[in-house]
RNA sequence: CGGGGCGUAGCGCAGUCUGGUAGCGCAUCUGGUUUGGGACCAGAGGGUCGCAAGUUCGAAUCUUGCCGCCCCGACCA
């Protein structure tokens, strides 16, 4: 992509709407643009890296073998009044009349519509375990959106949810997920911990948070430092090993949100140094419910004794545009944002100092070409000034550059920056395509 | 929903107290000089001052009502 026909309107300052540094950064690197309170338009850059972060998400739940689906944005209230929810949720959830006045919805999550689909398409027991997801646009009234896209009223979420003959089988499959959601975050270049949480309005009696660690957070988390290091090699758990030791190992260190937590057991079972406490953003959170759906909406099945069963479920949610702001937080500097390299609108920025020099430009199309064939490149090829292209492309924040100046025109160098370290260094231009290889980018 | 703040050009702000018909920086456009870290010179365009009613000869400025946005708190992925 030209920077010339690529509609990026960055900002020199921050609007003074937004508090913190994902939002300020979002907005001046012109990945979004605010509609209302709570509720954005995403523009290219921003919408890049949201579809990156949706794709990880779902490569990784189809591996773990869920399936996709895709649910309405809008429910009829009548399904909620099954579950008893549609009095429960109260004005968080907005109400909306179609012209024949029939009462609907605008979904804040999906647990209604999936057991409503579930009931009338399975019915026996062998097709058990049965996991099911969507990626959906949600809406929930928030009484007071804020932090940008990460405390939207209007929010991407990943939710999945799944249908077990029994508590135990149940707790496998709710523990498929907490791997699934290791996983996930490790892609996605985040450090994220479960955490034993409540349950909240969803109801059930297990559930855990997955929390990164940020200040600008707003969990207080509690942890034995231990857990950080136990993640290191989740990419190379299999989905058919026996998940359930590891997942017993992760719950056997301590680590609680404040709702959670206790002092008492926290000084008693991890020692003073390794003792943790810091803000967090809740990017996952996962529940197992048991019969709670099932029971009021009869989702049942035939067991294979022939005899009628209700089936135990869970959900599994992934808040996928808080996680754009919750890898931002997570990953800039004074200059801007950091992308890990899997989350990346672009794999890497070509900058032309010289687009008036016709040498230097035949070079940078030449590189531009090259490299583009092989990964998304934005190539610089605006007339700015140095100072200007260098900080709008620190600002937006690709990981790789490549900077082609006069010193391309007279020794056939090229110049490397890595966005994060800040280092740099010539490469000669035959050996590009190599070292870009090497680099894997 | 309680408490607080703000709404003036795309963005950041001044002007409001003390009423006299709108200004600064950045951005944008034109011309020129520049070109390795947000460069310079000259010129230009862009605002029913959130909306409505009122007071007044006259309202961005005073009064009332409404709308929007942000912050703190309680609630949530």
């Amino acid at each position: 992509m030209k920077l010339s026909n690529y509609f990026l309107p960055v900002l020199k300052e921050s609007p003074s709407e937004a508090e913190i540094v994902s939002h300020k950064l979002m907005l001046r690197s012109g990945m979004i643009s605010q509609s209302s309170s709570g509720i954005y338009s995403w523009l290219p850059l921003g919408l890049k890296v949201l579809k990156k972060i949706e794709n990880i998400v779902r490569d990784e739940q189809n591996k773990a073998g869920v399936n996709e689906i895709l649910m309405p944005t809008i429910q009829p209230a009548d399904l909620w009044k099954e579950s008893g929810r549609y009095e429960d949720y109260g004005k968080e959830m907005l109400r909306i009349n179609d012209r024949q006045e029939r009462e609907m919805l605008y979904g804040p999550t999906n647990e209604e519509q999936i057991t409503d689909i579930f009931r009338r398409n399975v019915k026996s027991y062998k097709e058990l375990p049965m996991l099911l997801y969507h990626i959906q646009w949600k809406f929930r009234d928030e009484l007071r959106p804020r932090f940008g896209v990460m405390r939207g009223r209007e929010f991407l979420m990943k939710d999945a949810y799944s249908f077990d003959i029994d508590a135990a089988s149940s707790e496998d499959t709710y523990n498929r997920f907490f791997i699934c959601y290791l996983k996930t975050f490790a892609r996605l270049g985040l450090k994220a911990i479960p955490m034993a949480a409540d349950t909240g309005p969803i109801g059930g009696d297990l559930s855990h948070e997955f929390i990164i660690i940020s200040n600008t957070g707003e969990s207080d988390i509690y942890f034995d430092n231990n857990i950080l290091n136990e993640g290191n090699k989740i990419s190379d758990i299999s989905y058919d090993d026996d998940l359930n030791p590891i997942v017993e190992k992760f719950k056997s260190y301590y680590s609680a949100s404040d709702e959670k937590h206790d002092k008492a057991k926290f000084d008693e079972i991890v020692h003073k140094e390794k003792q943790m406490n810091s803000k967090g953003i809740e990017v996952g959170h996962i529940f197992h419910f048991g019969t709670k759906y099932s029971n009021s909406m009869k989702a049942n099945v035939l067991d294979s004794d022939g005899k009628e069963k209700t089936v135990h479920m869970g959900s599994y949610g992934i808040g996928i545009s808080r996680l754009v702001g919750a890898i931002i937080e997570s990953s800039h500097d004074e200059s801007g944002i950091i992308w890990p390299d899997a989350v990346s609108p672009f794999t890497l920025g070509v900058i032309n100092l010289k687009p008036k020099d016709d040498e230097a430009s035949s070079i940078a199309n030449k590189v531009y070409n090259q490299i583009d064939d092989k990964s998304e490149v934005l190539f610089d090829d605006k007339n700015d000034n140095a100072g200007v292209k260098f900080s709008r492309m620190d600002l937006i924040g690709l990981p790789h550059q490549i900077i082609i100046g006069s010193k391309a025109v007279s020794d056939g160098l090229v110049e490397y920056k890595n966005r994060k370290s800040g280092e740099t260094e010539f490469i000669n231009l035959d050996k590009l395509g190599k070292f870009l290889e090497e680099m894997n980018v």
